[in-house]
RNA sequence: CGCGGGGUGGAGCAGUCUGGUAGCUCGUUGGGCUCAUAACCCAAAGGUCGCAGGUUCAAAUCCUGCCCCCGCAA
């Protein structure tokens, strides 16, 4: 559809509030996404369009599937699209058309062009899952485990060309768990964004918003993760190998070998030993209290409690010890 | 129909091809031995062999269908 590039103003509606949003459109894809989608519906605000990736095929089996806002805008009788990229001809001209008041981008996955972000009057509302400008990027959350942080947040910002670097409008703080991972962390502030978006647009309705600039100099990042970051580093701490354990699980997991063959570290924590062990990093010291105790960088131990191999069930440590007759001396890898 | 592995006492496995009383190592429980022990000795408990149907005198095993789990890949 070759649109004709008609930059001049639309029809804008005549008596209407300068900030009233009266149209958005909502861009998201994976399950963090959802609970947003979910609470704009029932705060009486439903996106005019549903924007989200393609089907990819993905699971064991084969199949395409459909990402998680895909299936609940449907549910929830919204139209969706699915364009390949949002910087398609296509799909930009479809927006210009629908020229809506404002977007709201929870997780969608795409850099947004310039063209894209011109559309909406209001401009477009992103909610990101770190307190901005610490850890921009794909995986925020992630990245706060590894470093160990006790407090995260979420930040919804005025979305600009560089990813994650607009103005902010409202950061909520929250304490990260001693224990909490980052399937369970991203389920807490999935609901926590969602809350988020709706108080950030009806402050934008209010006037109420002050953007404030990102500090520049205060910026990191955290890129996307990938399997290969799974794998342990046993000369990492054993505080540093338990927060990755957290920030890796429920994927991609935190994979060691033994005996030549990989193993998914399922859950483990530091432990104590009386006397100071001495030896080269993954060597197995023996069964402390159900846990197995490995040296790990600078003489601490990790206290493994429950692992699995490939192609089997989960096992406590107790029942891998006795299953495999483990020795004391062998070393994970 | 993307590729592949697997489901047998609590764990790890064998047995399946070639149908014939459910077996091994470890653990658990009780007892014994020992200065002592994760060692050793004796004994015991613990299993609808993933589910359903079929074939058969007889099925963990052969046939059909289904369920579930995992690795690769995302």
């Amino acid at each position: 559809m070759a649109a004709k590039k008609d930059t001049a103003p639309k029809t804008v509606a005549t008596a209407k509030k300068p900030g009233k949003v009266e149209s958005l459109v909502f861009f998201g894809t994976p399950e963090f996404a959802v609970p947003s989608l979910d609470a704009l519906v029932e705060a009486g605000r439903r996106p005019a369009l549903v924007v989200t990736k393609p089907a990819r095929p993905a699971g064991r089996g084969k199949q395409l599937q459909e990402p998680p806002v895909a299936e609940r805008a449907r549910e929830l009788g919204l139209e969706v699209a699915q364009p390949e990229k949002v910087r398609d001809e296509e799909f930009l001209a479809r927006m210009e058309e629908l020229a809506p008041d404002l977007a709201a981008v929870v997780a969608f996955g795409q850099i947004f062009p310039q063209r894209l972000l011109d559309v909406p009057r209001l401009g477009c509302i992103n909610v990101h899952a770190s307190l901005l400008p610490k850890y921009r990027g794909a995986a925020p959350i992630q990245a706060a485990l590894v470093e160990g942080e006790r407090k995260t947040g979420i930040t919804t910002m005025q979305m600009e060309a560089e990813l994650d670097a607009g103005p902010i409008l409202l950061q909520e703080e929250t304490a990260i768990r001693a224990w909490e991972t980052a399937g369970e962390l991203t389920e807490r502030m999935a609901k926590m964004g969602a809350d988020l978006l709706v108080e950030t647009i009806d402050q934008l309705e209010a006037g109420k918003l002050k953007p404030r600039k990102q500090r520049e100099e205060s910026a990191s990042y955290a890129g996307v993760i990938d399997k290969s970051q799974g794998k342990l580093n046993w000369a990492l701490k054993a505080d540093e190998i338990y927060n990755r354990i957290r920030a890796y699980t429920p994927w991609p997991g935190v994979i060691t070998h033994f005996r030549g063959r990989p193993i998914k570290i399922l859950w483990g924590e530091p432990i104590t030993w009386e006397s100071a062990p001495i030896g080269e990093t993954g060597t197995y010291l023996g069964l402390r209290q159900g846990r197995i105790a490995v040296l790990a960088g600078g003489n601490t131990i990790l206290g493994i409690e429950e692992l699995q191999r490939a192609g089997k069930k989960p096992v406590r440590s107790s029942d891998f010890v006795h299953g495999e007759h483990l020795r004391v001396g062998e070393r994970f890898a």
